[in-house]
RNA sequence: GCCGGUGUGGCGGAAUUGGCAGACGCGCUGGACUCAAAAUCCAGUGCCCGUUGAGGGCGUAUCGGUUCGACCCCGAUCACCGGUACCA
């Protein structure tokens, strides 16, 4: 018969999950591997293809090592806060707690259809009160270190929607929804002080195995750029005193500088502005508020600015350059001023040109008519810096500013702090009450966790407050001594409950800690993280940066979270398209699981490729992969769905190499995570034993245990009919012996003058010189040899003979 | 623009350390089985020359270099993908 993919996989599942097959074990004899997926958002849309990718990657993972005699955490859950959910109860009047409660039983519905193997007696749901009560302690702790603090900062708002929206809901200065206008708002936010944890956010990325590529991705995204801030005394025309710094990486070019450009919001920019210059430079900072962070970036080429009619002196050499402000500086970066030099910086050099200002070179090279010269030379028109390349100069600029107490050395960093409120209702709760005297508190300890409280109307305040702040039963409080407060509107986002969620999987029950420290000790660091590189900053980022903070409280008895980090290649759509129903490029794994069952989802999507590729949907692929998998059932199986009669417990030994080969190289290529190849040595191994009468029973049940991570639910089948009542789970993994791999004889090759021209069939431990004789003499090789000088031969023994003739 | 990555048959891809380029799969071609088809099994399949055979030439984005020998190392160029966006 057949093989029934439906029966067999709906038999297989519903007894691992009565099994309690995968629940982990902690026995103190074995060594712990801990392998994680990035938990999924619940979406209405359910699953795609592109999610079982890295989780059939961890579940392989997973299920070796738990036959390697591992105990193993593979966990799964729910990072179920999110916009979707919320804009779909404002749309509809439903609670967003019961709309996200079915999309999940819809995730785990189609997750265990595919047979992964994770144990669900840990399951956590970022949404519990029970989880956020300790998302809202790491914030407590955050807030009780000043890490977590208060300030202004701009939001988009849409005063027609009544609410704020995110960035990505902004399109050419509408929102997205409704096409409204939208303005910058100054709002009351919360921010986490992760740049206080910048350093070492750089330096332990050598700590961990991860793709260079992301741990690039990071150091860029922290940005650490080396300098030196400088003061500058503003050469007042009302006879008052202001001084302000500026940050540059070149304090070096400083006698080159020739003008000052601040940020048109920095603080000092209207004490400092002239009467005269006033209307100009508020009509600038009126124009430049309407226009986004985006706008103001991508209007690149063009620079605009205004002369502020104050000036500076430059403390090097005295003489007075002028303030401008203009919008290609940040108010965010640095000091929000810059010393502008337009000889050696380009984006200075376009301004100058604009506005006609003076261009002073201060190195050698270049052509300051044409363009800034940014590279390195000798330094002049600079007094004591005269003669010295970029790197001497810079150092010595530095010891004399710091010797006359005018600037200092400085480290930079582009990272900013993380904006931790959301002005919304579906997210956890910031345990924080404003108290009429001005007073803020945090939500006492013992009364976490401070729950959302449940509504089925959620409206937009109109304030631009979160929709929490309509709810006044739970918005309103009043301490024992009668004194009034309000509770905090703001949510969190995100971000935070997926920032620490690996860490509780690891003690998903515990009451009275966020885990127990053995446990975190037996099971940290993460030994696999398998995810999308869509995550390769802000998510790794801020998880890295909670980790540490919570590392320094003695919580977490490990510096990073993650050991190793791989991160999946897309899925495209067989057009080579990203999936999206726009495109009509989707494919749904329920109805692959249907017509193919979920052996052969797995097998193909490891097969496709390498796990980090993109690589394009491929119907033929996909039955080529089911191809293989009835295959292997009928080398096993025969009509009357018995063992074949070819399995036998006598071994004529023309398999020993093969299947020895074949352990070694599954094994090897599942621990790299290279799985295509992997499951190409089986298909080798299935074509070789296709050849033979006998299947040696020991070889048979190898192969089942190899081929068992991708496709468990046929090879558990196959494991029963071949007599084991026990599971094979927890079967031992199996092991070759060396002495198969190694051959008596060796295919040496022979090349003239580096091209192949024969083959030569020699002992293993020939010596050089035979092997060179034996080569010299083969017939084919003669004639290339015949008539010509043999100027050198070179011969690896094993490998090669290379002939080389003139 | 800057940073990172990739480029190999008709297609997905393989090649551990500089040593047989193209494993494995898909597709295609031929054969067996069948009344026939599907399925299955077997064989072939980089391109070109050679009627066949033996064999030969070319070939890993392009151009050049290092080396006895380069998909692999170095330099330049092109294309595509990801990240980033005036970060002083």
């Amino acid at each position: 018969m057949t093989y029934n993919h439906t029966v067999v996989e709906k038999k297989w599942q519903h007894r691992w999950q009565q099994d309690h097959e995968f629940k982990t074990t902690e026995d103190k004899n074995k060594k712990n591997y801990y392998a994680l997926d990035m938990f999924p958002y619940p979406s209405g849309q359910g699953l795609h293809v592109g999610h079982p990718e890295g989780y059939t990657a961890t579940d392989i993972t997973a299920r070796m090592k738990r036959a390697q005699g591992y105990n193993v955490l593979h966990p799964m859950g729910w990072d179920a806060f999110g916009l979707p959910a919320e804009q779909y109860a404002l749309q509809t009047g439903h609670e967003p707690g019961k709309f996200t409660a079915e999309n999940v039983a819809n995730f785990k519905r189609q997750i265990n259809s595919l047979g992964f193997s994770y144990d669900w007696d840990r399951e956590i749901n970022t949404t519990d009160p029970n989880y956020y009560k300790w998302t809202q302690w790491i914030f407590e702790q955050m807030y009780k270190k000043g890490l977590a603090y208060e300030a202004e900062v701009a939001v988009n708002w849409s005063p027609d929607l009544g609410t704020v929206v995110a960035n990505e809901e902004v399109i050419d200065g509408k929102t997205e929804r409704g096409g409204f206008p939208v303005y910058r708002k100054p709002m009351r936010q919360w921010m986490l002080k992760i740049t206080a944890y910048a350093q070492r956010l750089i330096d332990d990325l050598d700590l961990v195995d991860w793709p260079e590529n992301i741990k690039e991705m990071q150091r860029n995204w922290i940005g650490r750029s080396e300098g030196a801030e400088i003061n500058f005394d503003v050469v007042g025309t009302d006879g008052q005193k202001h001084s302000f710094p500026v940050f540059t990486t070149r304090p070096d070019t400083l006698f080159g500088a020739s003008y000052i450009v601040m940020a048109p919001e920095h603080d000092l920019v209207d004490q400092i502005t002239t009467p005269e210059q006033q209307a100009a430079v508020a009509a600038y900072k009126e124009e430049i508020s309407h226009k986004s962070d985006l706008e103001r970036t991508d209007l690149a080429k063009d620079k605009t600015g205004v002369f502020t009619g104050a000036y500076v002196m430059n403390p090097a050499n005295g003489e007075k350059l002028p303030i401008w402000i203009s919008d290609y500086v940040l108010v965010s970066y640095g000091t929000g001023a810059i010393m502008a030099v337009p000889a050696h910086d380009t984006r200075d050099y376009e301004f100058a040109q604009k506005f006609n200002l003076p261009i002073k070179p201060v190195l050698a090279g270049g052509n300051i008519e044409k363009e800034a010269f940014t590279g390195d030379g000798k330094h002049i028109n600079s007094d004591f810096l005269d003669g010295l390349t970029k790197e001497a100069a810079i150092n010595k600029m530095i010891e004399w500013l710091e010797a006359k107490q005018i600037g200092t050395k400085k480290v930079n960093y582009k990272l900013r702090d993380w904006l931790f409120s959301r002005q919304r209702y579906w997210g956890e709760p910031i345990p924080v009450i404003h108290w009429e005297d001005g007073e803020t508190t945090l939500v006492p300890e013992d009364q976490l966790p401070l729950r959302l409280p449940k509504t089925d109307d959620i409206k937009p305040s109109g304030t631009g407050e979160s929709p929490l702040a309509n709810l006044t039963d739970w918005v309103n409080v009043v301490d024992e001594n009668g004194r009034k407060g309000r509770r905090e509107t703001n949510t969190m986002p995100q971000w935070a409950g997926s920032s620490w969620y690996y860490l509780r999987f690891i003690d998903p029950h515990n009451s009275e800690k966020i885990a127990d420290p053995d446990k975190l000790k037996d099971w940290l660091p993460v030994d696999l993280y398998i995810g999308g590189a869509e995550h390769a900053t802000l998510h790794l980022l801020y998880a890295r940066f909670w980790h540490k903070f919570l590392y320094d409280l003695g919580v977490v008895p490990t510096p990073e979270p993650f050991q190793k980090l791989y991160n999946q290649g897309m899925i495209l759509g067989n057009n080579h398209e990203k999936m999206s129903k726009s495109k009509g490029n989707v494919v749904n794994p329920d109805e692959v699981v249907e017509q193919y069952g979920a052996d052969t989802l797995r097998v193909y999507e490891m097969f496709m490729g390498p796990l980090d590729a993109s690589i394009a949907w491929s119907e033929d692929g996909l039955a080529g992969s089911r191809r293989f998998l009835d295959r292997v059932w009928r080398l096993f199986i025969d009509d009357e769905d018995q063992l074949r009669d070819r399995i036998t417990t006598i071994n004529d030994h023309r398999l020993d190499k093969i299947y020895n080969q074949t352990v070694k190289k599954v094994t090897d290529d599942f621990e790299a995570l290279h799985f295509n190849t992997g499951i190409s040595q089986l298909m080798v191994f299935v074509n070789e034993a296709y050849k033979v009468d006998a299947l040696p029973v020991e070889y048979v049940e190898g192969f089942v245990k190899l081929l068992a991570p991708i496709a468990p639910h046929m090879m558990a089948e196959i494991w029963e009919k071949l007599g084991h009542a026990e599971t094979l789970t927890y079967a031992a993994w199996p092991t070759y012996d060396e002495k198969f791999l190694v051959d008596d004889t060796v295919e040496v090759i022979v090349q003239v003058n580096g091209k192949l021209r024969a083959k030569l069939q020699v002992a293993k431990d020939i010596d050089k010189d035979t092997l060179q004789d034996l080569a010299l003499n083969d017939e084919n090789v003669l004639k290339f040899t015949e008539g010509k000088n043999i100027v050198k031969v070179i011969v690896v023994p094993g490998k090669i003979v290379n002939i080389v003739v003139k």
